[in-house]
DNA sequence: CCTTGTGAATCGTTTCACAGCC
DNA sequence: GGCTGTGAAACGATTCACAAGG
């Protein structure tokens, strides 16, 4: 398969979540001039990105809603479910554990980790926090796909290689820091204080940062 | 001045973490090819981002490491603080105004908004969460910055119209809906369901996704 | 000799523009 | 007539490669 750039694949989710409103609200149908004008590009980069992979419109009459949402949700993986284990149950963590947007997406948390025993026990929407020294015995069982680290910083490579070694293929990492992982692990990172740091650059530099 | 790629930007506070943390573990100087190391980047790239804002280094010598990171302190805008408000107190409005790596970073939270009545004057980390209804009156008097978004998709556009309107430059938006906002306000969005979606992606189509 | 700083080359992404089809 | 799908052109970012300087 070709390769698909980053960008494109985050304005499949996009598009996908403007097409899933847009079913909710009875259109039948929608062109690339609309369905860009919802995520901030152009028509020609909607039908772009789609064209990688396949073609799902008709000419003179746009996407049908209905299909193109199924389309793009196959593209993205999204017609299974996928298990996500959550590993540090600080703030950040139980936020996570607790999110909607998760669930509601197909990303089901089975597993929720932490290192300090006064946490370990409480329940976080159902899910109950665990040991983090029972990671490689539930991944073994759970065979979660996806892991997301919310620990410190300086604990964050451990569980990286820890997590990976056991068997999870993807990482989405909140610790501040850079994590390594071995070839063909998909990993992300948010750094929340990047965010704000690119922010104050936009904010010092006006104008200097093509603003979004 | 000339344009800067966000890429550039992001990689600058990267670089910055890393060198806080050579410093502090008694390093004089470094190389572009050190720096790169940290940040899973090329000695090509690091000379060249910071070839857009002067030239910092010695030849045959490297970067001192102190002069460095006051260097991109400057550029990203980091020597002065950045009042932040958080508006929605939910879970991850509540975790975010309590988050370390912000305030550590220069960016005080001075004010938590919701307009739920139940969360309205429950402390968060010494700042009392007030109410929504509060937030023009608030901005005028504290001139925060940059407003951070936790809410629901269904009242993040609304929100970013009261605080841009009411003179917040700045705004980073957690909800699950794209923003529009008015020129000359720089804006961020950081979605965790795509993040997830973007990483199904890449285990969906083994190797289609360049794997950072 | 080592490492920076930078023009030039390469690579990748977005935009343009139009042929093809409903 | 209107809108998609797509090569080609334009643009932007990264990598190369080397001259310059400690």
């Amino acid at each position: 398969m070709k390769h698909i750039a980053e960008s494109t694949v985050r304005r499949l989710s996009l598009y996908l979540r403007f097409l899933e409103e847009y079913e909710a609200s009875g259109h039948a149908t929608i062109s690339s001039g609309e369905l860009a004008e919802s995520g901030g590009t152009t028509s020609a980069q909607v039908r772009k990105d789609l064209s990688f992979f396949g073609s799902f419109g008709k000419r003179g009459m746009g996407y049908t809603v209905k299909d193109l949402s199924i389309a793009i949700r196959e593209i993205l993986g999204l017609q299974r479910p996928w298990s996500v284990i959550i590993v540090g149950a600080g703030k950040i963590g139980a936020a996570l554990a607790q999110y909607r947007g998760f669930t509601t997406r197909g990303f089901r948390v089975v597993g929720v980790y932490d290192r300090d025993p006064a946490r370990v026990g409480t329940k976080l929407d159902g899910v109950s926090v665990r040991p983090e020294a029972e990671l490689e015995r539930d991944i073994a069982k759970l065979k979660p796909e996806i892991a997301v680290l919310c620990v410190p910083a300086e604990a964050a490579q451990a569980i990286a290689d820890r997590v990976t070694k056991a068997g999870v293929r993807a990482v989405l990492n909140f610790a501040p820091t850079p994590l390594k992982v071995t070839e063909g692990v998909a990993m992300r990172a948010v750094n929340m204080a990047t965010e704000l740091e690119i922010l104050a650059f936009g904010l010092t530099n006006g104008g200097a940062l093509p603003v979004r």
